[in-house]
DNA sequence: ATTGTTTTTTAAGGAATATGTAATGAATAA
DNA sequence: TTATTCATTACATATTCCTTAAAAAACAAT
């Protein structure tokens, strides 16, 4: 999952950023209006946090913007103690919640997590593929009894292949979303990791889970 | 398909090239606007990717120069952040699209999509004759209740005809649409390639699907 | 700050598979 | 029949992928 952080003020997007990152998250920051809404429209995000006080654009222009230009993607907007009518009218420009600042990183992360399972019927926190699951919260992976251990990259891989089982990924499709825009296209480093991940999820165990297709990419299926 | 890229830029050529070889499309690389333009007047692209800021030959002088011959390829422009001029000129010279540099790959894929489909009233992403549908998005190929594996190249051959059905095909014209210009016009491949595809859509059915013309091609009908 | 540990990335050789070549025989048209 | 054209197979080559090891970077503990 890979989220964009739209805030000036770099102590608070560092500290987002960081703890972000502890759960696995890619994350990306934009220190302006003007940069936010730029990588806002040219990256697929899976998530927004839009601060409304912002240099050069500010976030309701961003949220609107982006909306017109229909990308649906959950924003979830940041706005000071007192700016209440600034927070009604990023709801109704298709803001998806909002956080009053200061507020505490576990309430962040709770809102995130309802955002990101948006749009499912069901609130599970858990991701499952025959006997392997993923819980979303305590990013406990088990197959079958066994608990595995898993690296943080290694988690997050394993999340989005789980998240799009069936699908075909590319490695270009990965890279957009398990790393962050520092990506460098001509490395090995997913065939490396998917090969970390086989070791863990599938060597032990007949049936394997992720397959794949060459000259293509790779598919998580029973 | 094929898919000719007008950009200076090794990099993002190649980043470019390599996104759409996972999706099964032919890509040619022109390095500067002379070469873009030669190869575009050359070949009967299915779309070009066109880079504003070229060496040699501008972008939106390319771009004139192919409407003026009456060459109504798909083009989608790529320019920088700021050149709105440039971009709107673009449009009005008959680009179909345009995209500003940085871009998501799934971003360009998604437009690129949509051109390859414009003109077609449906919006469909799946193509049929009789039993036998391919899915553009996900690449999976079914006869009846089976599903089909198929190569790279397999897949493109196999789009191709189902984008023609009914037309005959010269092996000049697959050659044009499923191989690159590194295709060599003297050997069989083709023959080779349609072997295959019949081994695996058409030879375990009664009714056929791929038809050879003796001293012209093939065609796909019922 | 320094050291040790773990994770992430880079790099390289070998294995697997897709792609392309070439040769042979079968089918078709003149 | 004879000359073409096509289908089929076996093989060669090229590409892609897997695997391992080691370097680099990030992190934790002292």
């Amino acid at each position: 999952m890979r989220i964009l952080i739209v805030e000036d003020e770099k102590k608070v997007a560092a500290f987002i950023k960081k703890g972000l990152e502890e759960e696995t998250y890619a994350v990306d920051i934009a220190s302006d209006g003007e940069e936010g809404l730029h990588l806002g429209e040219q990256n697929p995000y899976d998530m927004i946090i839009l601060d409304l006080m912002l240099p050069k654009i500010n976030g309701l222009d961003i949220l609107s913007r982006l909306r017109s230009q229909k990308i649906d993607t959950p924003i979830l907007l940041l706005t000071a103690k007192d700016s209440v009518d600034d927070k009604v009218e990023g709801l109704n420009q298709g803001a998806d919640d909002y956080l009053t600042k200061p507020f505490a990183f576990s309430e962040l992360l709770a809102r995130i997590r309802v955002l990101l399972r948006r749009g499912k019927a069901e609130t599970k926190t858990t991701l499952e593929i025959a006997d392997l699951t993923l819980d979303l919260v305590s990013h406990k992976v088990n197959r079958g009894n066994e608990e595995i251990e898993l690296t943080g990259k290694e988690y997050s891989l394993l999340e989005y292949f789980m998240r799009n089982q069936g699908k075909v990924l590319t490695r270009t499709m990965i890279a957009e979303h398990v790393w962050d825009y520092n990506f460098d296209t001509f490395t090995n480093v997913i065939d490396v990791y998917v090969n970390h991940l086989r070791k863990k999820i599938d060597k032990h165990f007949p049936a394997k889970l992720l397959h794949t297709l060459r000259g293509v990419g790779y598919v998580m299926k029973v």
